[in-house]
This record gives structure tokens, C-alpha cells and sequence, in this order.
DNA sequence: CAACCGGTGTCATAAAAGTTACACACTTTA
DNA sequence: TAAAGTGTGTAACTTTTATGACACCGGTTG
């Protein structure tokens, strides 16, 4: 299991773990699309383009899974089952948290007065379908190119820390760390996957100079899967017996 | 120093972008287009919605106007004599102070090719010609509502900061300050969400020579929640131990 | 000119938050 | 089953933050 080392135009290099999970700052976008055929061509470009692609397949999916973690992105249909693209834009719009949420919207239809009215109620852009790839990425680019400087952020599956606002979310809940748990988490996210002794967590997490008890870390740990895991959640941290611990995907 | 004290009603008539910044102008828009009838109708029309609307007729002049004066909007044609759009957009893109303007590329190059070259380049939208005046009204709607902040006037949920009166007041209710207390709250307003530390707060609403205890911040942070909080509201600053303060939504 | 007054910075102390050590239970390994 | 390695609860302890009191300073007022 070497360290696979992964490296989009742009971004730093990126270390995927034996379960080719990428941990990149790259933007997540998500596609809301009812049509098979045209949502996966539209994934599966997009995730070639580096992007983390989500998908939801009608509006109260989508509503749901935006409430559970922000997008950096949304690509919206507007002809929708359950709730209409429209209607998830206008619903977005109204909250704070979700207000600032890029929407391109996509439609076949072409009237004026359509593209007119999703711009009106909230959307960033319009693409009318049919409409190629390759201007569906300019699009998104320069849609992405605008967003506010994102603060320093590592991910890891869904959890995300913030560096700049210095907080920690999982599924969209926040997280109270206390400063050395924060450390920890922090340092374990710049280095998924890899297993650390307990020597190089205090190393690591703690003052060069301070001579803490090695056993210590494990209450830290302990204490880090707690909040981590407050609400039946995988274990995102794996004990390594004899060795130490890693930030790692559960096995099963 | 008197205690501040005003009244926004004179500013609630703007509209808000998403920023939650009141917009204390009307925004300025350069129309760059050769052609004197479609220039005509679209100075016309924007002038009509209340823009502050300028005009160039080729690259020459438009990149000379914006050096003098620089508008929160840019609508460029792609022909233009002299210098083309394109080349100004990229011109434009070059400069610090010139990088972040919204730019609407119009052109009647409607190839999928000529659109993405234009965004790709940096433009932030693309209107194929002929286009309608209702779409146009909506894309440059939409790009103004995502301006970042520069107003004089910053909010940050019901709180409001006038630069130019020199007052704030939340819920409504005048906040009577000191000028520390303001210059920090200033501060606080104009990176919110962010965290910083004491040392750094120093630095950003102290005088730069001035060589103050660290835990002086703490004081006027004290100083500034009781003012902000006086009517049981919730706290906007979130203390962050051992790393500093931010001006931030209650999370719970 | 002297008293007053709001704005500041500093200190001492209280309160809160976070950290560490330790005892012991539990689990895995050989 | 013994030995080693981990997990957990608790209580003492440390660090950091909140708060109230007070002295100082410059400007204004009577």
C-alpha cells in the first residue's frame, strides 16, 4: 500500500488512502439531476475534471443532502420529481447558511422569460440543454474562480476542518474541540491514512519541550472519537495495536 | 469622544447583496461596444434601471476609463476596434486592481469554442448576441448581487456599520462605542467568521507603535460584547481559546 | 483654573475550560 | 491463561478567559 500521490492542476499534491479516498481541497459539487443518462455523463466528467461530485436525483434529496453538508457548488435541473429546481433554488435562498451557494441552473427551456426568472430568484447562471462539456466546465470554473477565498479547509470524508474560522464540522455538525484535541485532529487530517506512534503524536500535537505521559495521547484520542462519533457515526480513527492510531476510512 | 448614535433608515431603502453589505451607490457599469444603436439601447435601459452607466466605444478607451475610475461591472464586446474584448479582459485580469471586476462578455460569436475561450480567459459570463434586454437586466443583476464587500456601510446579520457616520447599531438599537471599540468591531466586521488572534487584533485596531498588553484586548472585547449584547441577544463574538476571538453566528 | 467625564490600559481575582495522571476494566495475542 | 496493549471514568491540576476595580490622561465645562 504505497501512498498514491495524485496532483490536479493547480492544487497541492494529494495522498489518497488504500481506499481511494482523495483528500483534496478540491471543490465539491453538487449535481441535481432526475435524468440517468445525463446526470452520470455530467458526474463522471466532472470527477475527471477533479471535482467531488455528489449527486441527487430530485429536489428533497437534494435540500437534504445540501442541509447535511454545503456544497461548494450546485448544479440544479429545473424540471425536478418531488420539488422543482426553482423551488430548491428560491428554499436555498432563504436560509443564511445556504444562501451564498453558487447555483448554476440548467433547463431545456429556452424562453427568455425562463432564464429570466431562475436568474430573478437566486440562481448565478443558466445553462439551457442541450449544452456541451466543455462549456458546462468553463462555466463552472468561472463560477468557482469567484468564490470568496476559501479559508484554509482540509477534508476528510465528510468531516471538514477549517482553519481560518478554526472549526471542525462532520455532516454538518458543528464539533466542540478543545485546543489539543483540535491539534490532533489537525494534524491527523494533513496526514490521512498514515498510523503515528504515540512519540510522534506528542511530537506532533503537543509543545516541542513538554514531557507529557505517553498515555495521555490515548485519552486524547479517546476523547477526539467522542465528539468525532457523537451520533452513531463510523470511528473515523483506527487504533493500530502496538503502534499507534491513524485517520482512516472503517473498514467494513 | 461622543457616543455614537444614528439612525440606517436613509440606507435601508438599498438593496442588500449577499454579502448582507448595503449597496450606498448605484452600482457603475461600463458598457464597452462599438456599436453606436446596440450601445444606445443598453446605456438606455441600464441607465433606465437606475445604473450609473458609462460608455466606451473600443479597448483603447475602455481600459483607459477603467484605470481613472473602476466600475463594479464591466459589459465587454468581444469586437471591439483597436483592442479587442478579449485582449482587455485579459488585461484586466493582469492587474490586481483590476483582476476582481465582474466581467459580461457580449458577442455574436455563438460557438461553443468562443464561449469557453471567453470565460476561460477569465470573463464571468457570456451573452450571445442578439440577446434580450430582460436577460441582460438578469445576468447583471446576478452578477452585482455576489459583489464581495466595499461598501461603506457593512452588515453582519442585524448589525449595522456605517464607516461614513461613523455609527453601528443592532436590532434597531444605537450602540454607543468608543472609538477602540469600534475600530475592532470595524475590524471584526470586515473578515467575519474569521478568527484571530490578540496579537493580530492588536496590530489591526491599535495604533502600530503602540505597545499594549496583550490582555488589553480582552478588556475591550469585554467592553464591546456588553454593548453588543446589552437586550439579552446572543453573543456575535466567539471566544476561541488559546487562539483568539471572532465575530461569528452562535452555532447552537 | 479646577472639577468633571468618558475613554483606556493594567491589575488582581474569580470562573471556566481543558489537560494530565492514575487506577482499573476490558480486549487481544501468544 | 498470562501478558501486553487499550479504553474509560475520575479527580487533581494547569491554563486561559471573564470580570470588576482603579488609576491615568486629555478634553470639556462651569
Amino acid at each position: 500500500m504505497t501512498p498514491v500521490v495524485f496532483s490536479v492542476a493547480s492544487c497541492l499534491s494529494f495522498p489518497a488512502n488504500r481506499y481511494g479516498v482523495f483528500m483534496t481541497h478540491n471543490a465539491s459539487i453538487l449535481v441535481v439531476e432526475d435524468d440517468p443518462a445525463l446526470s452520470r455523463l455530467i458526474c463522471y466528467n466532472l470527477e475527471k475534471q477533479g471535482y467531488d461530485v455528489r449527486l441527487a436525483g430530485d429536489g428533497h434529496t437534494a435540500l437534504d443532502q445540501i442541509s447535511r453538508r454545503i456544497p461548494d457548488l450546485v448544479l440544479l435541473d429545473w424540471m425536478l420529481p418531488s420539488i422543482s429546481g426553482l423551488e430548491v433554488c428560491r428554499q436555498l435562498r432563504e436560509q443564511p447558511k445556504t444562501k451564498s451557494i453558487p447555483i448554476i441552473m440548467l433547463s431545456a427551456r429556452g424562453q427568455e422569460t425562463d432564464s429570466v426568472r431562475g436568474l430573478e430568484i437566486g440562481a448565478d447562471d443558466y445553462l439551457i440543454k442541450p449544452f456541451g462539456m466543455e462549456t458546462l466546465f468553463a462555466r463552472v470554473k468561472a463560477m468557482l474562480r469567484r468564490l470568496p477565498p476559501s479559508g484554509n479547509v482540509l477534508k476528510f470524508d465528510a468531516l471538514v476542518l477549517d482553519r481560518v474560522a478554526h472549526k471542525v464540522e462532520r455532516n454538518g455538525r458543528l464539533l466542540p474541540l478543545g485546543p489539543t484535541e483540535y491539534r490532533l485532529l489537525e494534524f491527523l487530517m494533513t496526514h490521512p491514512g498514515q498510523v503515528f506512534s504515540r512519540e510522534e503524536l506528542l511530537e506532533q500535537a503537543w509543545e516541542r519541550s513538554s514531557c507529557v505521559e505517553l498515555r495521555t495521547v490515548d485519552v486524547h484520542i479517546r476523547r477526539l472519537r467522542q465528539t468525532l462519533n457523537a451520533g452513531e457515526e463510523k470511528d473515523l480513527i483506527r487504533t493500530v495495536r502496538a503502534r499507534g492510531y491513524a485517520l482512516d476510512m472503517p473498514q467494513d
